[in-house]
DNA sequence: CCTTGTTGTTCGTATATAAGAACGTCGTTC
DNA sequence: GAACGACGTTCTTATATACGAACAACAAGG
């Protein structure tokens, strides 16, 4: 359980993360300078990938761009267990009853992870694709999953008190934060006004299996098309797909392994 | 430009792609089998990668899962750039137009990597996922993408001359192979008759940006709904997506960095 | 034309990393 | 209950890797 830190293991992790952050590549004295690595050390770190095929270097522009390999291992996370599968059947279904667009992700450490979404049926389609992180608590289903966290758990989490702004709306800080957690925990539903895209409303509903929260499930919708009788139904159908979803976890509970426990 | 074996960097590779391999998870001293290399070596690596999540380590089974942050990473390589997203919009008024599957995809070697589909509004959903890849002769874009190629260039890409089967309709020989490239760069389409797929027919177009072959898209036609008034229909659309998708490409050269050139 | 800035590449050696054996721990089997 | 086989973990030193400097190639600027 020894928390050794490999360097070069490390280093390749930045280098594919450093290179995966910008759109238009990076030089390998680029590189150099940002991770303070000595050129002569990444040189064959960055030919092995490129080999590999987890970066691509272009030579008219000397730069090195993400390669196919790294898109095949990673949907490797998702295209192996076929739950995630049945879990979006569940969700289009609410999609097709409401024109409105599904969200579910499960918690890595203080962001969320956006593992997959229904918007078929949908009349306005979000640019936001699955494998996207945001601040947990800038999100519905975020505090959705946040809510199974007590107040202290939420300050160590947090040890800051203040809160990054994703938009105007965000929640400012951890106080705020714990008060609409303990909401959550209390009616069962999260919501989000503009908190993560400006003019997007949302409810969240947390995805409990054993006691255990594994995942949160949001429906978005435009402010100008949410109403106080729309979101009943939301809230109805939800819970209903809530409840489909944790039979189809708790049938499968091996094979859920997104985002594993918080240990260690 | 030096092809520099760096060990480490292989063996995460060879670590991640294991353990992605297999969906329930990998011991150490299985890595250390079937990799050939000693576990005090493994363990430091496997410790870094799962504390910086890109692997989970389930302490109950004694088993390495791929974690988030692959996933994220690998979703980095689409998620930047937007060319995908408006050559999925062209191929989804295709397929709104036909009610079938698109594929789009692009040449990884001797492989096809398939990007991204349209399937909205298809009455049979696929079960495959972007993010995967098939050998290249054995699906209607793949032959498509290869019909760049002359015979000698295939017969390089393929010394063997056998061509592994993926269903009993796919090519079985090079030579037969080159016939049918000959064909597509005639008529400029490419067909599939279950050769990837049992029961799904394809017809196939190259994307052509700057007389280089950067692209291959199909839609994908269940045999008892494949008709030959049916395919000329699906031939005049492609046709017409095609030079859509070649304008945007041309459009926005720089960001096509899709599994770059094949040189070096 | 020579300078000064890039870029990537190649060396030798100091150093950090990998290997193998030994160890601790837990289950299973006899 | 003792012995065996798994698992992961810890050690030491032989070895392979990383460093820094020097190098080559090219572009921009004086």
């Amino acid at each position: 359980m020894g928390s050794s830190d490999h360097r070069t293991t490390a280093r390749i992790l930045d280098i594919l993360e450093t290179i995966a952050s910008v759109q238009d590549g990076v030089s390998l004295s680029d590189l150099s300078r940002s991770l303070a690595i000595p050129k002569s050390s990444l040189h064959p770190l960055l030919c092995t990938l490129a080999e590999r095929r987890y970066l691509h270097y272009l030579q008219r522009e000397e730069r090195y761009y993400l390669g196919e390999n790294t898109f095949v291992l990673g949907n490797k996370y998702v295209n192996n267990h076929d739950v995630l599968e049945q879990i979006k059947d569940v969700m289009q279904q609410v999609n097709q009853k409401t024109g409105e667009t599904l969200y579910f992700g499960v918690l890595s450490k203080r962001d969320v992870l956006y593992l997959a979404k229904a918007d078929l049926h949908s009349q306005f389609r979000v640019v936001s694709n699955p494998g996207n992180k945001l601040p947990a608590y800038s999100t519905g289903y975020g505090k959705a999953l946040l809510s199974q966290f007590m107040p202290d758990q939420i300050h160590s989490l947090y040890p800051e008190g203040e809160l990054k702004l994703v938009t105007p709306q965000t929640v400012r800080n951890v106080d705020q934060l714990n008060i609409q957690l303990e909401g959550i925990r209390t009616t069962g539903f999260a919501y989000e006004k503009g908190e993560s895209t400006t003019g997007i409303q949302c409810v969240a509903v947390a995805i409990k299996v054993d006691g255990q929260v594994l995942a949160g499930m949001s429906i978005a919708v435009p402010e100008f098309r949410y109403t106080a009788q729309r979101e009943e139904q939301f809230k109805t159908l939800l819970d209903d797909a809530r409840s489909q979803i944790q039979r189809i976890i708790a049938g499968n509970r091996s094979q859920w392994i997104y985002s594993g426990e918080y240990n260690r």
